[in-house]
DNA sequence: TATTGTTATACTCTATAACTATA
DNA sequence: TATAGTTATAGAGTATAACAATA
């Protein structure tokens, strides 16, 4: 029964959902609204159907979450300039100012990781994760396509 | 805005979560169902109380998932030998040939997964995820410590 | 006619508290 | 009295379908 890199790779997936999950017990925010705020604070304000594209989520689900958000003051809504159909996503000052410290507790968190591993390995586990990463976004994506072309030929 | 170690292996984590949820679309089982029967496979059948031990979810849940698994034909439910009030669960043959499958899958992933680093780094990338599984899992533990720590404070 | 967001509904994941049967 | 599982309830994540307003 080896442990695999993959194993390793997904237990390290699990442990950060754990430590983002006891980081906000508490408080309103959970590790996927934290998520919405990352996006926006990452890829900028945008419209609600814009932003449940960009999360993979579907618009209904947006519009709770934006719902809990803008409740608890950690985004606005406002009007779209050109759209009047449209509704407009915007971080809070305060939220802004929580997502930098997060950024930079991320970064932070990044680098002690990396100094466990031994100095001479550093590169290569850089190089070594980055490719891991492409090629299993290209399998799930061509598993994603397979399925879509077998539920087009279901129907 | 940099794309750091953690970045990438938080979205391997990602993209494993969507594979397996495309994978076991149309059927009743979901990603956390199939942790259920893995941790079977692996740790072997025992009694619910100890199941939603190893899992890390409430007795609670555990009745709800070994319905649905049951019911499905994936578990059978059976009296503990000595202890009457515990229920002791254990794969069906099928779900066991299937949960074999998804082993020699699983190593056929990670083989590839490993094949698409540069072969000098290898090895390397093998320490390093395990040193950055081992370092992330002390400090996951230290911050549940802190945390539980204040709790009780509080109280 | 197509798109944006929302109301309505439902399934899944997960937890705590109260209860029953057993130890 | 403590433990194993279940009933009751609830919050969170997520989806589809139907609908209103707007493009």
């Amino acid at each position: 029964m080896d442990v695999t890199v993959l194993d390793r790779l997904l237990q390290i997936g699990e442990l950060f959902e754990r430590d983002m999950a006891t980081h906000f017990a508490g408080s309103p925010l959970t590790p996927q609204r934290v998520q919405v705020l990352w996006e926006l604070a990452r890829g900028g304000s945008c419209a609600q159907h814009e932003l449940a594209a960009r999360l993979g989520v579907s618009p209904r689900h947006v519009t709770t979450l934006v719902d809990v958000l803008e409740a608890g003051g950690y985004v606005r809504r406002s009007p779209h300039p050109t759209d009047r159909r449209s509704i407009f996503v915007a971080l809070t000052a305060t939220a802004e100012d929580t997502m930098h410290e997060m950024q930079l507790d991320h970064e932070e968190l990044s680098a002690t990781l990396l100094e466990a591993v031994a100095p001479e390995d550093r590169a290569a586990v850089e190089r070594g994760v980055t490719a891991i990463a492409e090629r299993l976004a290209e399998l799930v994506a061509a598993d994603e396509a397979r399925r879509r072309e077998e539920a087009r030929a279901d129907s």
